[in-house]
RNA sequence: GGGCGGAUACCCAAGUGGCCAAAGGGAGCUGACUGUAAAUCAGUUGUCGCACGACUUCGGCGGUUCGAAUCCGUCUCCGCCCA
């Protein structure tokens, strides 16, 4: 139960409860616990925010039980309703596949590859009848998902609230249906589809309720807003280590305490000696981050990677270094700075390759560039802003 | 189906014939300060042009006008109320 967080001491309670039942009933029974996490293939990459749910995994695969890692290829046509006031552009069935492809394969960064069972909801919600869909309805009232913080919310603002959107904690329930899960794990903003539509369906249906894992929401890099690709604030898993530590350095402090407790392997203990040792003045909050950034860096790459990105940190940011992989660009005859800027792509138009040069942000190998208009004094790298390189050659 | 209101840049939102590339806020970006943190201050945020400027943009299309985000017609979409 540990990095739980079900935002109600009565519910945490039972699940604990009905949890450790359902452990000794599958001892009993010989087998092992059915556990499974769905994830919608909204976009092509996976980031930190999802692995939290996926390490939850880790630990019942570790345990010897039969984990399922869900691609929600069905429910991602409809679009989660949850956590959002407005609803989801629609996906369309060819999106969906290609980033579902993705996703399996940067699972396995933190599922064991061999003890993972990979299924796509669309297996069994393709299969539905129009009457079956009608019968799932049957066992929910309009008033329970108007009471929805979400839907109350868009309700009061007169925002529009489609009907399909009241399908989602439907298909969702059902696939614990189908995969007759024992347990189910998911985040907070997962609490209605899981613990209302997931067990109210089961016991509809004749099976045992699931016990419901919930786990925190991973704030992304601006600290606040819940991680997601459409925010812009996700730590992608898939985008090397330096990358990754750079991102974690980039997190605010404020928000070190959820990362450390959502994304590291510390103990409870740990993460608290930590505090009180930042909050008490003996330890640094950047050093503090170094560490968490080390840690998380770790257990995606390895140590001796979390050690490289570290001294690559330390190298650009901390000494005004220039990191070691950036992209090059071949100068051609007679270009101007506004030019180059321009054509490598560093920046998105000309106008704001003039700003950037207006506003000093552009320099050539430490130096100031100011004449956006003259020729490209040579090659060298070019920084733009606190972050953009480019290494220009002949 | 009927009545009313609405659609403005990344988001929210002002503007209701020229002074509008379009107030304000949020968010982003840049600079200063820093710890690639926060806070703060300053600048900046359609495209092209060195610049005077030109061009495209206020849901779509068509019209009125010297001139339209603003007026008219029509279409699409949304909310509210009634049925």
């Amino acid at each position: 139960m540990q990095g739980t967080e079900y935002g109600d001491e009565q519910l945490m309670k039972a699940m604990a409860d009905e949890l450790r039942e359902r452990l000794i009933e599958a001892e009993k029974e010989n087998r092992p616990l059915r556990v499974y996490c769905g994830y919608d293939p909204t976009s092509t990459d996976l980031h930190l925010g999802h692995t939290i749910t996926m390490r939850k995994l880790r630990q019942f695969q570790e345990l010897g039980h039969e984990v399922t890692f869900l691609i929600g290829s069905y429910t991602a046509l409809v679009g989660d309703p949850s956590d959002k006031n407005k609803a989801r552009p629609i996906l369309t069935e060819e999106q969906v596949l290609e980033n579902a492809q993705t996703y399996a394969e940067q699972a396995f960064r933190v599922l064991d590859r061999e003890k993972t069972i990979v299924r796509y909801n669309g297996e069994w919600l393709s299969e539905l009848s129009l009457v079956d869909l009608i019968r799932l309805g049957q066992n929910f009232t309009v008033q329970q998902f108007l009471a929805r913080e979400n839907f109350a919310k868009r309700l009061a603002s007169e925002e529009p609230i489609y009907l399909h959107e009241t399908f989602y904690a439907l298909m969702q329930g059902y696939d614990a249906v189908a995969m007759e899960t024992d347990v189910q794990v998911g985040g907070t903003d997962q609490l209605f589809n899981i613990i209302v539509a997931g067990r109210k369906l089961q016991s509809a249906l004749g099976q045992k309720p699931l016990v419901g894992i919930i786990t925190g929401i991973l704030p992304g890099t601006d600290g606040v807003q819940r991680m997601s690709k459409s925010t812009g604030n996700i730590v992608p898993i898939n985008s090397g280590a330096q990358d990754m530590y750079g991102k974690v350095m980039s997190v605010p402090d404020a928000a070190m305490g959820a990362y450390a407790r959502l994304a590291t392997r510390w103990t409870p203990a740990e993460i608290e000696a930590v505090e009180s040792e930042v909050a008490s003045g003996e330890l640094h909050p950047r050093d503090a981050k170094m560490k968490l950034a080390q840690e998380i860096t770790t257990i995606f790459y390895d140590e001796e990677a979390a050690q490289e990105a570290e001294d690559a940190f330390k190298r650009v940011f901390q000494q005004g270094d220039v990191p070691e992989d950036i992209p090059e660009y071949k100068l051609a005859e007679g270009q101007t700075l506004l030019d180059v800027l321009a054509d490598s792509g560093i920046v998105s138009s000309r106008g704001e390759a003039r700003r950037m040069v207006q506003q000093n942000a552009v320099s050539l190998d430490g130096e100031k560039l100011t004449d956006m208009h003259g020729s490209f004094p040579s090659p060298g790298v070019l920084r733009v802003g606190r972050r953009k390189f480019l290494r220009v050659v002949d």
